[in-house]
RNA sequence: GUCCCCAUCGUCUAGCCUGGUCCAGGACACCGGCCUUUCAAGCCGGCAACGGGGGUUCGAAUCCCCCUGGGGACGCCA
């Protein structure tokens, strides 16, 4: 049985890269039926917050990367982390170490001026157990890193990586405090919860044999490790704030939907030849490690914008126009789930990229006091067009029903022979004395959306308007 | 500095494992055309890449080595 999981510490947001480790992680165990578990890293209790942890269970939620187990807290656990490491000092896999962390930082400033690795020097590695010098001093518990030989795993994604062990450090596992950290408490976390496969980013190559002698120390199984690679900003540095490494939930706010993040989020990385278009089902079923590329690679808007457009066209319009009322309501718009909404969003989802653009282009099928582009004004309400507009709202008192289209388009027709006019040169005055926009759906559209009282109103106001 | 990882169009990638069908395929973006009632959408077409150098081989994007470039790690952060 297949068990993964995702375990971030709640120090920031979930953000494009988190979110990405988390869905393959997901996907991988689903692929295989297995288990995805939820493990919130907190042992930082400095830089933990409450509010990250709702930013990540917000986020994986709105995807729908919806875990099996957890969320386990990593701050409810640490008895567990105590007793492991009082078993290993027992054994003498650890050590205690009295060097204070200013020592410790004096140290590696000067291996590194002299071009060495900025390693603990191991000074209390050989420390007599009974030496009475330390005693009462405050000190850490130290992994007794074997000196030589090395370490090698098979990497799902990179094949086989190896590390001497003179590379390794003695990894400090539980500080002065006795509070437990990262390299611990992750080695306990995943072997007590049948961790098979640990899916996580390449950042943590590094800290793969570290764990790997822990795993050995405690004779715990050593699981499965593959390595994603990092998304990184348009400066091929890796994604930080100032990428807008920002909440995975503003893209939810800016109005793109789950469906298409989750579609980028997976192509980016990986591949399934060709295709493009994955639903949730077909990735769960065409997922898989090997296939995950080595390479970082770049966030790219444009191409999550394009996937967003494509869900807006494709998905239920029913859909759609449910998941438009939120965005509607952010703009003061009150609109409720109705046939005309379904109307309005049919016309709107082949232009729109964004739900929230949706929303801004459908204001003026909600309220007269819509916004007026004053180019399209001055352009196309002039003393010029008014009997253009006067004649066409004479020739709608004798069209019973705004759905009639076949009847507008005859007016419409008289019209451009009466102006001896193209089409565009009628439609666009009537287009902005409706929208109040030179761009919208098809003008007939408009119409019957609007309904004949408004189309009236509307067209009064705009000839009124004309000086 | 040391260690680890990576390297195909501007970007995401297919192909690489199992050399020839690849003068390298798809997608986004961009450019042009068609359609047209505006804007989109759609359709058609175009631009554009195997980082460099050595090998191995009849033949290399594909295998090997070196170089270069990029990234990551080196914390009493995770």
């Amino acid at each position: 049985m297949v068990r993964s999981r995702f375990a971030p510490s709640p120090t920031g947001n979930l953000h494009i890269g988190g979110a990405r480790t988390a869905l393959f992680n997901y996907l991988y165990s689903k692929h295989h039926r297995g288990v995805f578990v939820l493990r919130i890293e907190d042992t930082d209790i400095e830089r933990s917050r409450d509010e990250y942890v709702d930013d990540i269970l917000g986020g994986l939620s709105w995807l729908g990367l919806d875990w099996d187990e957890g969320p386990y807290y990593q701050k409810d656990r640490t008895e567990l982390y105590r007793e492991h490491a009082e078993r290993l000092l027992k054994e003498g896999l650890v050590y205690r170490c009295y060097c204070s962390a200013e020592v410790l930082e004096e140290k590696r400033k000067a291996a590194l001026k002299e071009g060495g690795k900025p390693h603990y020097d191991r000074t209390c590695r050989d420390l007599p157990a009974d030496d009475p010098s330390h005693e009462g001093k405050p000190y850490v518990l130290r992994f007794r890193t074997p000196l030589s030989g090395e370490v090698s795993f098979a990497d799902l994604v990179r094949g086989k990586i190896t590390f001497k062990c003179e590379e390794l450090d003695d990894l400090i596992l539980l500080r002065t405090d006795s509070s437990p950290t990262y390299n611990f408490t992750v080695v306990v976390d995943d072997a007590l919860m049948g961790i098979t496969h640990i899916v996580r980013g390449d950042d943590h190559i590094n800290n793969t044999p570290r764990q790997i002698v822990i795993y050995e120390a405690l004779k715990y199984p050593v699981p499965q490790f593959a390595h994603v690679p990092l998304i990184h900003g348009k400066d091929k540095a890796r994604l930080s704030k100032r990428h807008g490494a920002t909440s995975l939930l503003e893209y939810r706010n800016d109005g793109f939907l789950p469906e298409a993040v989750m579609n980028y989020l997976a192509r980016l990385g990986w591949a399934h030849g060709d295709q493009e278009i994955f639903s949730r089902e077909e990735l769960i079923e065409k997922f898989d490690l090997p296939a995950v590329g080595k390479s970082p690679s770049i966030f790219d808007m444009e191409k999550l914008t394009w996937l967003n457009s494509h869900y807006l066209k494709t998905l239920p319009e029913d859909d759609i126009a449910k998941r438009l009322l939120p965005f509607l309501d952010e703009i003061g718009i009150s609109a409720g789930y109705d046939a005309r909404l379904v109307r309005i969003i049919v016309n709107l989802r082949e232009r729109a990229k964004t739900l929230k653009e949706m929303a801004q282009m459908s204001e003026y099928f909600f309220r007269d006091d819509h916004a007026v582009d004053d180019a399209a004004r001055a352009k196309f309400l002039t003393p010029a067009t008014k009997p253009i507009l006067t004649d066409f709202a004479e020739d709608l008192k004798g069209i019973a029903s705004m759905d009639d289209e076949e009847s507008l388009k005859a007016r419409l027709e008289g019209l451009t022979k009466k102006y001896n006019a193209k089409p565009v040169a009628i439609i666009q005055p009537i287009r902005v004395a409706l929208s109040g926009k030179t761009v919208s759906p098809g003008i007939f559209e408009v119409i019957a959306i609007l309904g004949k009282e408004c189309v009236e109103r509307r067209l009064k106001d705009a000839i009124e308007s004309i000086q």
